[in-house]
DNA sequence: GTCTATATCCTGATAGAC
DNA sequence: GTCTATCAGGATATAGAC
């Protein structure tokens, strides 16, 4: 990459930085391009230079956010035949909260739909797509290697665990920010979400007769 | 009631309703004073004569949200001792999305928190109070009918519900509007959830050896 | 009780000089 | 590559006439 791509990649992602703490501010929908100029040390006019209307900007907020997600609490999973399996996705739901709260902006746009007249291009869905993948690939890895039961569908399960994801986070995000989920009560919660989520789903259910 | 005072609340209900619509069209976070008055055939300024802000009429469309959400969902949730707890959860939920999906304005206030500097105010949240108290009051009379496990905490039941409604609701506004939940995809996703709160909190759950 | 008129400020976006 | 200048319009809210 040449000096001037640099130099453009970081003032790219300085407006993208500023943007994203004026959503946290304000809400995701709160965002203004005079704002973040502001913040930037820019006139507005100017940051049509990088991106050529205020949905790009969301568009690449949305798409770092499911990559942020995907590296941050997906790519850490691994499974081993004796992983506990409550306590595995107990942790899981525990950090997708924690993140939320800390990405706040990301996670409006990803989990809400809170800006009028925007809704994520699909090249900006991509990495949500690959997220969703990496999910279902996991749980079936984890039937293979029997911690879930042998006769589950995994898009099934892969989907009643998305909707809890979008639970807690919307949850979270719509009480009061900032207080995290590491305290006694949110990861009693997360617990016993889990702790449903593998009564029907994990190996050791009732359905389960072999 | 007097003349004054009914024509007086016809107004405030036929404001409301043109802010409903509006946030319908360009989602919660659109509502703008001009088009509602435009809709209802007033000027901007009349409508400071019925809400004294335009957070007090997002206010007002919270509390009225929860008010039809509590009238149209819970109340008519009848138990008794050989009600089919699976389909009946699996039935509410569906009914949840139904609701959410022929309310969007009201479902964005009450599951995200899509406008700036709005939360709803204190009064504003006495009906949705309401309603958790009903589902804890429901969930506390199906452990007694033996409808769920003797040793589970109600609380701690109606929170993991809470999850999924959220869950279920968040995804549903997030997805394309207007896509009916009764469909067969959706249907059997509300059953499948249905099944797995059950399998934990049922009273035929492995846990439960009296 | 509703209006006109206005205050005040902001918005996203474009054209073209430097 | 960033700026000034500007467009064309929007927003919420208030004061005071009718």
């Amino acid at each position: 990459m040449g000096k001037v791509a640099e130099r453009r990649a970081r003032t790219i992602d300085a407006i993208v930085a500023a943007a994203v703490d004026v959503m946290g501010e304000t809400g995701a929908a709160g965002l203004s391009l005079g704002e973040v100029a502001r913040r930037v040390g820019m006139r507005t006019p100017s940051l049509y230079g990088y991106f050529a209307s205020r949905s790009a900007l969301c568009d690449e907020i949305f798409r770092r956010g499911w990559m942020s997600y995907r590296d941050d609490i997906v790519a850490g999973a691994g499974l081993s035949p004796d992983t506990d399996v409550v306590a595995f996705l107990s942790d899981l739901l525990t950090a997708a909260v924690d993140w939320a709260n800390s990405h706040r902006a990301h996670a409006e746009l990803m989990f809400w739909r809170p800006i009028p007249h925007w809704q994520p291009s699909p090249e900006a869905f991509e990495p949500a797509i690959e997220v969703l993948a990496d999910a279902i690939a996991s749980f079936a890895r984890a039937k293979d290697l029997g911690l879930l039961r042998h006769d589950v569908d995994v898009d099934e399960v892969a989907q009643a665990w998305a909707v809890l994801v979008a639970g807690v986070i919307s949850q979270q995000l719509s009480n009061e920010p900032g207080v995290a989920a590491a305290d006694g009560r949110a990861s009693r919660h997360a617990a016993a979400l889990a702790a449903m989520f593998v009564a029907h789903y994990g190996r050791h259910s009732r359905e389960d007769t072999p």
